[in-house]
RNA sequence: GGGCGAUUAGCUCAGUUGGAUAGAGCGUUGGUCUCCGGAACCAAAGGCCGUGGGUUCAACUCCCGCAUCGCCCA
């Protein structure tokens, strides 16, 4: 608001694309400052202090909104100092006045985006790793939707995968009763015991079934007669598998509804084979002369996408190109892909078919893909057909969804494949110190260890929400409401896995990830509980504050010029979030935010000797700026909340 | 072997398109509270920004090499 009006004044004075801005290290000279004439210098031959002065001069002329000065300092520093009762005039009652909707853009772009996280195998409880997909991810959706994109929020379920197979071998046939052909499915649902969730009970099972595999082939044929069962669709095996993975999506929806996360759409793996995506994708590759039958080389027999042909290395022929169709007729998991993201662009002519899920608790039903569903126009749906298409994958799969991308571009979808974006992030690993507590066996000393469902070591997503619930009623000073505790949590876990750039391996360590002091989102929502005590005590005691352009006072004191200048960025951080969909800058807003709230609160007169509580401020004027102050950080600190999922708490 | 990413305070991490004295939190040490919410605030100590070159008036930031760690591909 302040910063954009300097860099489009000189934008347009100097007829440059980027003008950096940045802090003097000083106050004195100035609240932000741009050093553009230092590297104008050399370009133009002339000194920078010449260009600065000639440049100060001519903005003097025209000052930009909200700027009341502009000085030069050596070497050919522009320094600005806001006019902040300027600022304050139209900034506060514009906040005040537009809630929830400040800084939104006013044309709603309509743009439909469509975004995929979580998707977790649905064979086993989740892990704290698959909670920062869906943190990340829902907190991306809810971005874009503030700066006015449609957005589509989609679950894959990989119903068909090895996972699932494994699982459900290991029901069937790890334990007697074993199942034989014909037999009842209770005695199978008998053997989880009623005690234990259906996901932490496969959590366990899932790791003893890898153990055992190894002592006794025999459950290796078993597994083998599964997969083709469940691949084939064949009945009853399959329909138990699908009651299985049902009901653990079920508990995975249940997990990461505690943190606020809802999807409009589970997209089955076994839909996008029953449906016949495949086919129609092969017709259409062909069609677009994007592959090619290989009949002779390494790949002969193969159905390729050519990307860099042949190579001739160390080790002999090799080929760059991408199988989609093997030697043997099968197909591998890249035209799986191919043919998933044709259809969220909506250039595949198949669709699935749909039917309800169930309620959610954000109200809006969820959707599921389902062969016995019907087709979307009859709903009055149109699924996919997205303009722009998140994936939001770890970046374990960078390679692969590159390839998904450059197959799209081979077959001339060049738009798509620019608009299709890999949101990768680095995976969670356990410290030494977590890992220990897990039992994790420590033959060698490492910084960080993988989680493994094969071993079953990790921190279940349920277990970690518990203890931080734990955490945060023990830390307090009076009793919590379930429902407060519920909410500190949240925030706190939320805020842990969203701070961390998406470079950034997350190293788990409990008493890292449980703290409820200093840059946590715990800190956040006291701040704002803060606020709203104060405006509620305001009310109590009778103490009106509306808003009057003379109770600006002048000048202004630092820690309000510091909450203002927070209170001014929320706009362009959202917008810069919603361009880069990194959300890491987004925490550390909301950090900066509150503590410049904080600063305010404790010292609105600093320097003073005494600190007044703004409700019994003798001065009415100063009395209603500093509650509308008071007022806007609130309404600003609850949309920064919202837009990081974490419900704002008027109290706590 | 090829590719991607990381390396910043004791610990966990930020650091915009290169700019003036590299920032937070935790921990440590010392302080603050008669009044609107102390899960707070203030102060201090703590840095060869992995390493060696290069580009530039200016490099944590850009380029090249090396080291270490992690991941992906064959």
């Amino acid at each position: 608001m302040i910063r954009e009006g300097v860099v489009s004044a000189l934008k347009e004075l100097l007829n440059m694309e980027e003008i950096p801005l940045n802090v003097p290290p000083q106050r004195e000279m100035g609240d932000f400052s741009s050093a553009v004439c230092l590297s104008l210098a050399k370009q133009r031959r002339e000194s920078p202090m010449k260009i600065a002065q000639e440049l100060s001069e001519r903005m003097k002329s025209k000052l930009p909104p909200y700027i009341q000065e502009v000085g030069v300092s050596p070497p050919g520093y522009l320094n600005f100092k806001v006019d902040w009762p300027g600022l304050a005039q139209d900034l506060v009652p514009k906040i005040l006045q537009e809630g929830e909707d400040f800084g939104k853009p006013s044309v709603p772009l309509k743009k439909k985006v469509f975004i995929e996280h979580t998707s977790v195998n649905p064979n086993k409880a989740m892990h704290i790793g698959h909670l920062r997909n869906s943190v990340l991810g829902d907190t991306v959706a809810r971005v874009l939707r503030w700066n006015g994109f449609s957005t589509e929020v989609c679950n894959y379920i990989d119903d068909t995968g090895l996972q699932v197979v494994d699982v459900v071998t290991a029901l069937l046939y790890l334990d007697s009763p074993f199942y034989q052909e014909g037999s009842n499915f209770k005695t199978v649902w008998a053997k989880v015991p009623g005690d234990q969730s259906l996901d932490y009970f496969c959590w366990d099972l899932y790791a003893r079934f890898q153990n055992e595999m190894e002592k006794r082939p025999s459950l290796l044929e078993k597994r083998e007669e599964v997969l083709h069962q469940i691949e084939g669709g064949q009945a009853p095996v399959s329909n138990f598998a699908k009651e299985l993975t049902s009901k653990i999506v079920q508990s995975h929806l249940e997990t990461v509804a505690q943190l606020s996360i809802f999807y409009d759409l589970l997209n089955w793996e076994s839909d996008i084979i029953g449906r016949g995506f495949w086919p129609a994708t092969f017709e259409l590759l062909k069609d677009k002369k994007a592959l090619r039958f290989e009949t002779e080389g390494p790949n002969e027999g193969c159905w390729v996408v050519p990307f860099g042909g042949i190579v001739e290395t160390a080790e002999g022929m090799k080929s760059l190109d991408k199988i989609l169709v093997r030697s043997n007729g099968s197909l591998t998991y890249t035209g799986k892909d191919v043919a998933y993201q044709l259809w969220k662009f909506g250039l595949l002519n198949k669709d699935f078919l749909y039917k309800l899920w169930g309620p959610q608790a954000n109200g809006e039903g969820l959707w599921t893909t389902a062969p016995d569903g019907q087709p979307g126009d009859r709903l009055s749906k149109n699924f996919g057909h997205a303009e722009m298409v998140i994936n939001v994958i770890d970046t374990r799969q960078s390679y692969p969804q590159q390839v998904v991308v450059e197959c799209l571009r081979q077959m001339g979808f060049e738009k798509e494949a620019n608009a299709s974006i890999h949101l990768a992030y680095e995976v969670v690993n356990l410290s030494p110190q977590a890992a220990r507590l897990l039992g994790m066996g420590e033959t060698e000393e490492k910084k960080a260890y993988a989680m493994s469902g094969r071993s079953g070591t990790g921190v279940k997503a349920k277990d970690f929400i518990q203890m931080v619930k734990q955490k945060v009623i023990e830390k307090a000073d009076h009793p919590l409401p379930e429902s407060v505790a519920s909410v500190l949590a949240s925030a706190a876990i939320r805020y842990y896995l969203l701070k961390f750039t998406l470079e950034s391996q997350i190293v788990f360590d409990f008493d890292e990830a449980l703290k409820t002091t200093g840059d946590t989102g715990v800190y956040l929502e006291y701040a704002h509980a803060r606020a709203c005590s104060i405006l509620r005590k305001a009310k109590e005691q009778k103490v009106d504050h509306p808003w009057n352009r003379d109770c600006i006072p002048n000048p202004l004191t630092k820690t309000e010029k510091g909450l203002l200048d927070a209170l001014s960025r929320f706009p362009s951080v959202l917008v810069k979030t919603g361009k880069t969909f990194r959300v890491s800058p987004l925490t550390e807003y909301s950090f900066d935010l509150a503590a410049s709230f904080t600063d305010f609160y404790e010292h609105p007169d600093p320097g003073a000797d005494a600190q007044t509580p703004f409700i019994h401020l003798q001065d009415g004027n100063l009395r209603t700026f500093r509650l509308s102050l008071v007022r806007a950080f609130q309404m600003v600190m609850a949309n920064v909340l919202s837009l990081m999922g974490m419900p704002a708490l008027q109290k706590i």
